[in-house]
RNA sequence: GCUCCCGUAGUGUAGUGGCCAAUCAUGAGGGCCUCUCGAGCCUUCGACCCGGGUUCAAAUCCCGGCGGGAGCACCA
């Protein structure tokens, strides 16, 4: 084995007994509530590698299964996300088609005797696990069982009065691991399935049931969900099922974003947000929106890696990542904020150029002409440096003389070396431009005419990398990164 | 309260007993270059949570602290 230190990783670490034949089999299982936020595509990413590491399958799997939680929308909006991210989804699975292989597979615990139904209150029975206490219910037979099982499924009591609970035992040590629920009555018409069923599972259940079901060789999750994997344990061993491999990698802090999908959803209603691509959140369609490439996305969590340490993500890491794959494509045009306008006396004809990427030439150049006097526009602190400087260049054109009216002062590039700053104009005939900043504000101003189409992430010099977001009579782009 | 997980620079990461007076990236400072405050080049700053032990040798193994996080839902 050769040791390459020195290198900056660009893959993961192997699996653990990755060798599979026909690849690893690995899913996602994105809860229908809403779009994919950038916390989501950690995992998504993740397993789509590994699954193109060894030529294996992913299953996008939708957790549907409370349906007081699901955005119909979403169905889509997730499918969507997971396409612009690269992720190559095999096959998809709904858990609300499966509704009646989780009443077979907790029928057939309760038959073992290792579920039972419980009649009780749920606080007094929460109460009792935790003073490691068994209710009334647990110890009833597999015959009582089954037959609550029944009425159960066949709405015979009221929601919130019985559930189906999986043993595990009433003492372990581990208070989160006394005994869970796997099915319980909910009273609310499903998206999907409308109210042909009233009893749904818990994700303990049906996520057990599937991993196994779909093959599934290795589960990744975040480590939030270490004592959930250790009470799917409990299925797979009472069933004889073998394990899957499970990783989990730490917790994700994603700092100044909102997202949370709830309280996204909530603010779109109060009218807070404009949308679920509102830059202010956290959203893959509200960074797709800001030109962040979903390459970066991808490379960015390849270099955090599946580590159990909880990481806080880098907003400046990421930009970096994402300069590096938009800077080389990204055509240069001059947008001025805060524009004032400078007229020139001149009385000559000239014309201005500026590479549309001053390390590609190939790519061509922006010209304007002049004939005689002319005006432009130059942003308010640029103009207030000539003003005190007395000198300003305007980049591609020439220098300029402050005075009652300006003068065309030449075109010597190296005043700047003496000190005179070279900034961006906009010429007569440039269009209005509004930026949409990363807190939602808009920043105005004038950009010269463009050659670039919606989608395409451009660089205002002086100013950032901009995402163009529609060009008619006005600009209107969408602030990425410096 | 109980249980579990984790602890390398501001951030992320490499490192699995000697090649570590610790890698790479990002960031911050300085310089060069460039008709952008972008890119590029050079350079500086900056970390093994603490304390014991094991060992000739510990970031790496063991024990104990401390710190951070998560779970203990009829959410996922």
């Amino acid at each position: 084995m050769v040791k390459e230190k020195k290198e900056r990783r660009n893959s993961l670490p192997e699996l653990e007994a990755s060798d599979v034949p026909g690849g690893v089999v690995m899913r996602i299982a994105p809860g229908p509530s809403g779009p994919l936020h950038l916390g989501h595509s950690r995992v998504a990413v993740l397993n789509d590698e590994y699954v193109k590491m060894s030529g294996g399958r992913l299953v996008n799997r939708f957790e549907d299964t409370n349906p007081e939680k699901v955005d119909p929308e979403a169905y889509h909006m997730i499918a969507e996300d997971l396409e612009w991210l690269g992720v190559d989804v095999h096959e998809t699975v709904h858990q609300s088609d499966r509704f009646q292989r989780y009443y077979d597979v907790i029928r057939k615990l309760t038959e073992m005797g290792h579920a039972y139904i419980c009649l009780c209150d749920s606080n007094d029975w929460r109460e009792m696990k935790v003073a490691c206490q068994a209710c009334g219910c647990r110890g009833s037979g597999p015959e009582d069982n089954l037959e609550r099982l029944d009425r159960l499924l066949s709405s015979h009591y009221s929601a919130g009065e019985a559930a189906a609970v999986v043993k595990t035992a009433v003492d372990h040590p581990n208070p989160a691991l006394r005994d869970f629920i796997a099915l319980r009555q909910v009273d609310h018409p499903h998206p999907r399935t409308g109210d042909r069923y009233n009893v749904y599972p818990m994700m303990n259940l049906s996520v057990a049931v599937d991993d196994h079901d779909f093959g599934i060789t290795h589960v990744m999750r975040g480590k939030d969900h270490l004592n959930n994997t250790h009470r799917q344990g409990f299925i797979y061993d009472y069933l004889s099922w073998t394990r899957p491999v499970f990783i989990h990698y730490g917790l994700v802090s994603i700092p100044d974003t909102v997202l949370k999908t709830s309280v996204i959803g909530q603010g779109i209603k109060e009218g807070e947000y404009k949308g679920w691509d509102d830059v202010r959140v956290g959203t893959l369609r509200a960074l797709r929106r800001r030109g962040i490439s979903p390459e970066a996305i991808r490379r960015y969590w390849l270099e955090v890696g599946i580590k159990q340490v909880d990481v806080q993500v880098s907003w400046d890491n990421l930009f970096a990542i994402n300069r590096d794959i938009v800077e080389p494509e990204a055509k240069r045009f001059f947008f001025v904020p805060e524009p004032v306008k400078v007229s020139v006396e001149f009385d000559g004809t000239t014309e201005s150029s500026c590479p549309l990427h001053p390390d590609r030439p190939e790519m061509g150049v922006r010209r304007h002409s002049f004939q005689g006097d002319f005006q432009v526009h130059i942003c308010s602190e640029d103009h207030e440096e000539l003003r005190r400087k007395g000198m300003l260049r305007l980049k591609g054109l020439c220098n300029i003389e402050s005075g009652e009216t300006c003068r065309h002062a030449g075109d010597d590039k190296s005043v700047s070396r003496q000190g005179v700053r070279i900034v961006q104009w906009a010429p007569e005939g440039s269009l209005p431009a509004e930026v949409v900043m990363p807190d939602g504000g808009l920043t105005r101003g004038l950009v010269e005419p463009l050659d670039a189409s919606p989608g395409d992430v451009v660089q205002f010099e002086r100013f950032g990398f901009v995402r163009i977001e529609s060009v008619d009579d006005g600009v209107r782009a969408v602030y990425a990164h410096r």
